[in-house]
DNA sequence: CACAATACTGACTGAACGTTCGGTATAGAT
DNA sequence: ATCTATACCGAACGTTCAGTCAGTATTGTG
């Protein structure tokens, strides 16, 4: 690699860390590509010269994002014996990665925009499956090691997303410390309910 | 009340009623004005004359919306004994109402969108705590009657709030009858558990 | 040095959109 | 009949913003 193509790419990653920090300060919408201009110093041309459009730079971000979260899971996840300290931790993990990575407030103003190419409808439909799948492989584990009833993996993966997402969701209105308790309650009540017995 | 207040009130209910068709289609930002304009038959003007602006206006429908189902829930809620029961009962009406009322998506469209006036978020606010208290109200009745364990109502209540937000959200990729299962599914966990006793 | 190829610039375009405003029509009051 | 308040019209305005493009600078190559 040439001191060309090093500069390049430096400058690429410039622009992907600036338009960061904004998206998740401002939002999708609310940032405009004048604002990452301003911020990088780059010119509105090099960006477009770096990425296809603003579409794509937040999708690059986002999948960025996805794959670094699954690194740092992989590499934790031999900490943990049960399903059940699994859970939890997936829950914490998901509680600080809310709290220092909010990306996640623009990604779900992104992916409700109307305006969805097919593309990037497609890379949705994938990171939820994704994201399912996961849920779903963890569930049948707890399932199969006698530590869960018996019961619907796919269907309860759902379920689980639905909290996670909730979860995050609500966490916005509310403070730190409190997002934590959130998560934690969210999995307790997932693992054991809230009817007595 | 006059010829003149009528056709007024009625022109109001018109622009509303084509609004909400457009805002529950479309979504909050994808629908414009003239959209509006061009189903109503009214003026541009005219709906500014009726309405503050498109945010008073989406707020308007989001109330209205509410208060209709703080209306439908008080006429059935005598129709089931336990808080079981009305915690599914809650869950099959979020449920189809979902489906058949789904400004859901706009709404939330609507309330992530950066830009917000301060009267829209404390009319959020208000409305959020509102559907908390309703939470609250439920479980502290469970919990009483020793339907449910003892607990914190005010936690928990935020919990299945999640539950719920994040159910109607996976719901929009669903095919209409997974969106009952969801919810009924979400319900019996968030009573029973997944974990083996 | 000449010649690309790559990296970068920023003025400009064009379209979308919410809101305003000067004006008109109509119904009720005096 | 005159007046006034309300209801309604729609052209125009101002702003925002993603994306383009013709051109310039910089670096690598033969």
């Amino acid at each position: 690699m040439n001191q060309k193509q090093l500069q390049s790419e430096q400058t690429k990653k410039k622009i992907a860390v600036a338009a960061r920090a904004l998206f998740v300060q401002k939002g999708y919408k609310a940032t405009s590509i004048e604002d990452i201009v301003g911020a990088t110093g780059s010119s509105k041309g090099n960006i477009y010269y770096h990425f296809k459009s603003k579409e794509g730079l937040f999708l690059f971000l986002i999948e960025e994002w996805d794959h670094e979260w699954e690194l740092n899971w992989k590499q934790s996840e031999h900490l943990y014996n049960t399903t059940t300290e699994k859970l939890y931790a997936v829950a914490e993990q998901l509680a600080t990665d809310d709290l220092n990575h909010p990306l996640t407030k623009a990604a779900d103003e992104f992916f409700h925009n109307e305006e969805k190419t097919s593309e990037v409808e497609s890379r949705m439909a994938e990171m939820n499956a994704k994201h399912l799948a996961f849920n779903q492989k963890l569930l049948q584990e707890g399932i199969d090691s006698g530590e869960f009833k018996p019961g619907d993996a796919e269907r309860l993966a759902v379920v689980l997303e639905a909290i996670f997402f909730g979860a995050n969701h609500l966490s916005r209105s509310l403070a730190p410390d409190k997002t934590t308790i959130l998560y934690r309650d969210a999995v307790t009540v997932f693992l054991d309910g809230v009817a007595e017995e």
